[in-house]
Formats: C-alpha cells, sequence, structure tokens
DNA sequence: GTGTAGACACTACGGTGTATCGATGGAAGG
DNA sequence: CCTTCCATCGATACACCGTAGTGTCTACAC
C-alpha cells in the first residue's frame, strides 16, 4: 500500500513516464491512476482536466530547458539553448507532439507558465543584444520557428523498421513507384547517414547569419 | 434515404469537413458515419483504422499543394510553393496539427502517396538547380522545417480572444506576473500587428540566401 | 436454382473522460 | 467525552469511443 500523499510532481512526473514508455495514447486517467495505485478521481485534483494534464507534462519537459543568461554572446547562447533543446526532445521524443501542438490550442497568456518562461528568456535575450520589441519578438520567431522545424524533421527520421539491413528496405523505399518517385528512391543512402545535430548547427549558421544581418548593433 | 454508393473520396472528403468544422476531436467514426448517413462500420471499407482516416485526411489536403515545375528560377518556385502551403494551411487550420505530427508516427515510405508527392517534386526543383542527392535532401529539409516552424509560429497567433478590444486583453497577457515577464507583458503591440505572410517573405529571403550560398551552381 | 460477392446494419466488448454520490476519518467546538 | 463538520477518498454511472463479429439483402455468374 502507497502511504505517500499524492503530491503535483509525483502526478505529472508519472504522466511524463507513461507518455516517454508508450505515447501520448498511452496516457490516460484510469492508467496513470493505476500506475500511482490510486483513484483515478484522484487525479482531478491536481488536473482540473484531461487537456491540463497534457500542457503539465509539456511545462515539466519544457521546464528542464535552460537560457543562459545574456553575456555579449548572442549566437553562442542561441546555439547552446538549440541544443539544449533537441537533447530534450530526443530524450523525450513522445511528447514532441504535445510540444509543437499544445500552442495551438491554448492563447498565449493561458498557456503553463513554465512554458513561457524560455520564451521570456529568449525574449530578453535578443533584446539584451540590441533588438527593440518588435523585432526581438520577430527573432525568437524565426529562430524557434526554425528549431521546431528541424526537431519535426529529425524525428521523423527515427520512424523506420530498424531490424531490415539494406537501406532502401529499412526505409521501405522499395514500396514506391519507381516511375513516379525516382529522386526519394535514390536517397536512401543520404536518409541512411543523417547526422541530426550537425544538420542543426548548419542550419543555425544560416539563421543565426541572416538574424545577425538584422541586429541594429551590427550597422 | 441516401441511395448514392458510398466513395472513397466522399468519406475522405466528408471526414475533412467535420475536421474544419470542429476541430480533429470532432472526428470520430460515429461522427462521420452520421454525417454521411451511414452505419459506421461501413467505414471501415474505405479506411481500414481510424488513423488511416486520419492519414488520408492529411493526404487530400497536402494533394491540393502544387509544386511548380523547375524553370531555373528556384528561388521563385520556392516562394511561390511556400505561399501555396501557407494559403492551404490557413484554409485548414486544424489539419496543421496532424499535418505536421502524422509523419512522426509513419515511416516515410508507408505514407499515403498524395503527401510523398509534393516531397519529390521539392527534390526535383533543387536538382534542377545543381544540388547533389544528398544536397537536394539538405536542402528540403531546411526549406520544409522552416515552412513548417512558420506555420506551427503563425496558427499561434490566432488563438485568442477575440471579443475584446484592448491588445493586452485580448492576448489575456494581464494575467501575467509583470515581474517574471516584462518582456512578454510589453509586447502586446508587435503581437497584436503580425502579418504572417510577410513574416514567412522576410524567413524566406534569410533561408533561400543560405541555401543559394550552398548551391553548388553558385561556386 | 444455386452460389457468390459486396453493400449495408446491428450488436457487443472493452476502453475513455468526467459528474455525482455515499462513506470515512480526523479536526474543531461543546 | 461526544457531536458536528469538512475534506478526502472509493465507487458507480453516463455518454461516448474504436472496432470485432455476425447477419441481411441485392445483384449478378454459372
Amino acid at each position: 500500500m502507497t502511504t505517500t500523499v499524492l503530491t503535483r510532481e509525483l502526478v505529472f512526473s508519472t504522466a511524463l513516464r507513461l507518455v516517454d514508455a508508450d505515447g501520448v495514447e498511452a496516457l490516460s486517467m484510469r492508467r496513470l491512476g493505476k500506475a500511482l495505485d490510486r483513484d483515478p478521481m484522484r487525479l482531478y485534483r491536481h488536473a482540473e482536466s484531461k487537456e491540463a494534464l497534457l500542457d503539465g507534462v509539456v511545462e515539466l519537459v519544457m521546464s528542464e530547458l535552460h537560457v543562459p543568461a545574456a553575456d555579449g554572446d548572442l549566437d553562442g547562447a542561441l546555439r547552446r539553448t538549440a541544443h539544449a533543446y533537441r537533447d530534450l526532445a530526443l530524450a523525450h521524443p513522445h511528447v514532441v507532439p504535445l510540444l509543437v501542438t499544445r500552442p495551438l490550442a491554448t492563447p498565449l497568456a493561458c498557456r503553463p507558465l513554465g512554458t513561457l518562461r524560455p520564451l521570456e528568456q529568449l525574449l530578453e535575450l535578443f533584446v539584451a543584444a540590441g533588438f527593440d520589441d518588435r523585432g526581438a519578438l520577430y527573432a525568437y520567431r524565426l529562430y524557434i520557428g526554425f528549431v521546431h522545424g528541424h526537431l519535426l524533421n529529425e524525428l521523423q527520421e527515427r520512424v523506420v523498421a530498424p531490424d531490415e539491413t539494406d537501406d532502401v528496405l529499412r526505409l521501405g523505399l522499395h514500396r514506391l513507384p519507381i516511375a513516379e518517385f525516382p529522386r526519394l528512391r535514390s536517397l536512401a543512402g543520404a536518409l541512411a547517414t543523417y547526422d541530426g545535430a550537425r544538420e542543426l548547427d548548419e542550419g543555425l549558421d544560416i539563421v543565426l547569419a541572416g538574424l545577425s544581418a538584422r541586429t541594429p548593433a551590427s550597422r
């Protein structure tokens, strides 16, 4: 018998565990209740609905993203947080759909504060580097949009049948009509040797260069 | 009494209608059956599962994305398809979560062919512009990642309480602790005057410039 | 006529989110 | 001590979900 009292952190962290283990659809109130050895209805003390539970999971993950304080090296700070974000996403791949999707259902100011904190810190970074309000918001969006796009790309790459040895087969490319998809079919090699961290860096080269060309300080 | 026979296109297009009207969670086999005035079980003739139904909806939307043929103007072609993609996303905002999320659950070659076709055509565009296989794939990913990131950004902007007149209130920013979120709270004006198409264009400026610096043809 | 194939409907099972209600148990007031 | 009250908890109930299984009816082949 579990004697410890049910805490908010315990609820959300085991919710995250369930999602990490078996994906979002494996998280249900009943299963979470069972995992905590409590009546499922008890969960509504800590999350007022399942939607709130999902938001809490997102918050839990996002609160682990640490944005360095402004120290004059904007590029370095952005690179480090991008990689930290990537590490987080790879550590919790099943949470990424929630990460990019939940904000589409919730007005900005109603989002959990933990998910807003990195946003605020990134804005601060841009402002410290000389952007005005509008410019900082624009820079933030370009940056975070790129990172999200990269993460979606990289995680798609991981959905394969890894027991096949041949690239074409493992990727299932043989199922595609040759006539219609010549380019795609010839990509077996390139698809197999994907290096996410490097590609993130190369993309950052481009985005950060474009950004610094727009910093007032650089003119 | 409906007398017409149930066709695949009818099933998927009314599924899309349901999603467009009330979001993904409003699409259920039972409701779709009711909308078609058929027994829900009949739907399994045309989609072997609900997952397949969702994939079909994505395919239906993506098959409306037309990528121009290569004619030497890579930048123009990429700009036009980016805007076409954006228009599609704004026309079907509730489908966007599916659009970016479904591929995370399906190996590339198992995705509906209709969703792979734009991919193939974009690859063709890059190859025609002088990229080799690997370079074309890299360019594709950078490009589509950026576009996806932009769409996620832009659609987040639309989740508000539009009946409020004051910017701060409409965005709900007053709910944020001033001490912790000074930057965010001062963004009311900038958030309110967001221009998605322009921001897409400016981002494309950066991405396409970075890309053309890597085209073999430019060296 | 017999057989067969497909369109269709119905029922049933186990699961979901969550509203509601009765019981329990401990603290506070007399 | 006893009583009262309130917060906690378990359980049940409702409406809905995806889908397996089964049976009916029509139309055409042989």
